[in-house]
DNA sequence: TGCTATAGGATCATGTATGATCCTAAGTTT
DNA sequence: AAACTTAGGATCATACATGATCCTATAGCA
């Protein structure tokens, strides 16, 4: 994705360019419900660093899948949104949840056994 | 996918471990119409090595989305094919490959400019 | 005997993704 | 004036994915 025209085989190596990665689809996940600020992201996410928050971001927001919303203050406020396009993600990656917790309780016996209960409350699709 | 209980927060995760890196999505587009020996995979996947082509297989077949059919014969024959279980993948692919094909257009102007061709008799998703 | 065909193992090299840590700007509050 | 807050840049280190190249077993056939 980084590279001008790239080849691609299939559309899926696309769309994989666009959203694999260790975090993209987590971030995604976060802000699939409503915008978030860098640190709710942060606080969300714990394990990621700043860096590697701050690069997933860029990434998604060139790719056209969010917006970044700037306030001019201080101390700074940054917001991150789904574009509408983004938005056209939600039903491929939510086929791709369903399968993916399918495979957790086939591999592992019980989903929730791998699944962190971070988001207990929430559905995970 | 490779240490004994990885934590996932979302079901994606798991997806993209079984089906993202180079390959995979490749390997399985082709084995998705019908079972292949080695050969014929590498030669429908020319750039690939034998050594990445061995690995992505025996991972799929670790994942259980592919079974390795072995032919007791000099030379060796072994042929690939999805499994029930692999098949299942096939409606989430095929969601994800539709939106790739979008996204190319979106960002390239025409898809096409930036699909090989080596399957312009099939359809690509 | 020596050659061919097929699947894949072994070794070494490189590239890309990820991570840890420290630094900056500039208003606001004390 | 000093400390605080937020977003994120810069640097260096490491881990993991991918790649190039060479080697092997074995039966059949010239």
């Amino acid at each position: 994705m980084t590279e001008s025209k790239k080849k691609y085989r299939i559309g899926v190596e696309a769309a994989l360019d666009v959203i694999s990665g260790k975090w993209k689809s987590i971030v995604f996940y976060h802000l699939a419900t409503e915008k978030k600020r860098t640190n709710e992201l942060k606080n969300l996410i714990p394990q990621i660093t700043q860096k590697m928050l701050t690069k997933q971001l860029r990434e998604l927001e060139r790719d056209g899948i969010i917006n970044r919303i700037i306030y001019k203050q201080i101390p700074p406020k940054v917001e991150y949104e789904l574009t509408e396009y983004g938005r056209s993600l939600k039903t491929a990656l939510n086929y791709f949840c369903e399968w993916g917790e399918t495979h957790l309780d086939k591999v592992y016996g019980d989903k929730n056994s791998v699944l962190d209960n971070f988001l207990d409350n929430e559905k995970h699709c």
